[in-house]
DNA sequence: CTGTTAGCGCTTTCAA
DNA sequence: TTGAAAGCGCTAACAG
């Protein structure tokens, strides 16, 4: 049957069986390393268990999301996987009735639509920042994403608040400043609008190493010496922050592992298996490198 | 209706037309920076006119990815979209079979299953190499990928022949390291071997940035001044290259657009409107940066 | 255990 | 123009 190129039709077999093989995944942007290793371990683990991923990008946009779920949940997909945990009320309305396992990666939250995988945003900005203080940092910017529509860097916001105000600082609005998108320009504008207006910075916490990138970048352009006179610290390790000049401080965060645990959840619940917990935490460390004075 | 959360069925849908609103896409690696970028601008081309992304990743495995061709056919999408253009003599059969339009991105081919749109590797890595000949290099070491599961790379080992043929250099296939992946380790391997083996290599040329990362990385570990002892060139111009020690000399080509463009591609011809060409090159561009002598 | 039949929820066609 | 009916190609449930 095989040897005369049948390909049986799925759609037919979804239908008949009221339940696919297909697993919808939606992310901000596919894009951005970190998702693109959160997808990558998904597909590849989905697909050892005969499912599909059927990809939808949101941009970011709360809206958006609400859109691409309502397309992609038309096809009856038998799982979905999603990047954060603030969606409209619609939006979780619409994932609730859909009654299928439901992973959200890259937070934790105490109330996921179903389950979660993910690590404290929060902690882990609290560490970093933590870190820069410890270090003798004390008037520290930092470079976020809007974070009315993104609860991952509205975590990492108050992470960084905390960490100031335990060692008795308070926090100044100011000093923050929101890039609009993921990309290196972005974060220029933004490094470069905190730099201009806080040119007594000695610490800059950019929520991306993409924008910390930037914020290097920035630093070179204007004379000024990293860490000695500013100290840059990232947010994602990825493969390219053990490369710059100098070598950037982040928090390791492991990407493509938790693509590959909510693999494994919806998997498990789809063959009616046990679930550990609703909360995976994979937890994060923080990798001290070049761009943060050392711990003294 | 839509106030009360229905949600059209469009499996059902699918069935009853014989036609979805999915495109497939097959991509090596999800998480290498390239094929994000064009996957990226596929789906945000697709939904715009409706479509959604089923999405596949071979792992680069010519096996592998005639299954995963097979599992998305059944889904029986509106059209397919796929790196490359070397495929097994069954996927090509799968693919023609299929009956549906199909796009092969990154490559230019003469023969494309229906239409490709990329660029020439060939061309350039050939005008890669060329410049790094005009500057002085004289002994020119390789990194690729393997190349008999990779059409595009052994293209750009065909345009660094091409090269020193021009200037009447006989190609040393010892100077030729093959990576095993897409990864900074990969490359350092690759690269290390190469440096111990050849300590009079004056150029080398990454046919992935990521290798050239860690062929900076490697140097800057043995002490060899890039690029006066050792020029170096990538390809893809990722979004770090620039930010590399030194910056990284390398071939731009236009990757988000290579997804668009297949996108209007797949769409133009799902509503039968005419294309313009079965092959589109999008062209690609030498970017001078430091890590190579400049031009005299 | 094998063979048959009734749908799955839509689109499309054809009749009214 | 509107409405009814016939499938799309399978799965699952049932009867033999």
């Amino acid at each position: 049957m095989a040897e005369v190129g049948y390909v049986p039709n799925l759609v037919a077999g979804g239908l008949a069986a009221t339940r696919t093989r297909i697993v919808a995944a939606i992310v901000p942007y596919i894009q951005h390393g970190v998702f693109a290793d959160a997808v990558q371990g998904l597909t590849d683990g989905l697909r050892q268990a005969g499912y599909c991923v059927l990809l939808g990008s949101s941009g970011g946009v709360a809206k958006e999301e609400e859109t691409i779920i309502r397309t992609l949940l038309g096809h009856r997909p038998a799982g979905l996987v999603i990047q954060g945990a603030n969606h409209t009320d619609a939006t979780r309305a619409l994932l609730v009735k859909a009654n299928i396992p439901i992973v959200e990666m890259g937070t934790l939250t105490d109330t996921p639509v179903d389950m979660c995988v993910g690590y404290s945003n929060r902690e882990a900005a609290c560490g970093a920042v933590g870190h820069m203080i410890a270090t003798g940092c004390r008037r520290i910017g930092l470079v976020v994403a809007p974070i009315a529509s993104n609860d991952r860097h509205s975590q990492r916001l108050m992470g960084y608040v905390d960490a100031l105000e335990r060692v008795g600082i308070t926090h100044d609005s100011s000093l923050v400043a929101t890039a609009r998108g993921f990309n290196f320009n972005d974060g220029c504008t933004a490094v470069a609008s905190l730099l201009d207006r806080h040119p007594d910075l000695d610490g800059l916490f950019c929520a991306s190493d993409i924008w910390a990138m930037s914020a290097l970048a920035e630093c070179r352009k204007r004379g000024i010496q990293v860490p000695a006179e500013l100290s840059v610290c990232g947010f994602n390790d990825q493969e390219f922050s053990s490369e710059l000049s100098p070598p950037l401080t982040t928090v390791r965060v492991p990407r493509l592992e938790i693509g590959a645990h909510a693999a494994e959840l919806i998997i498990a619940r789809l063959s009616n298996q046990p679930i550990a917990a609703r909360k995976t935490d994979v937890g994060f460390e923080l990798v001290l490198r070049e761009s943060t004075l050392p711990a003294s």
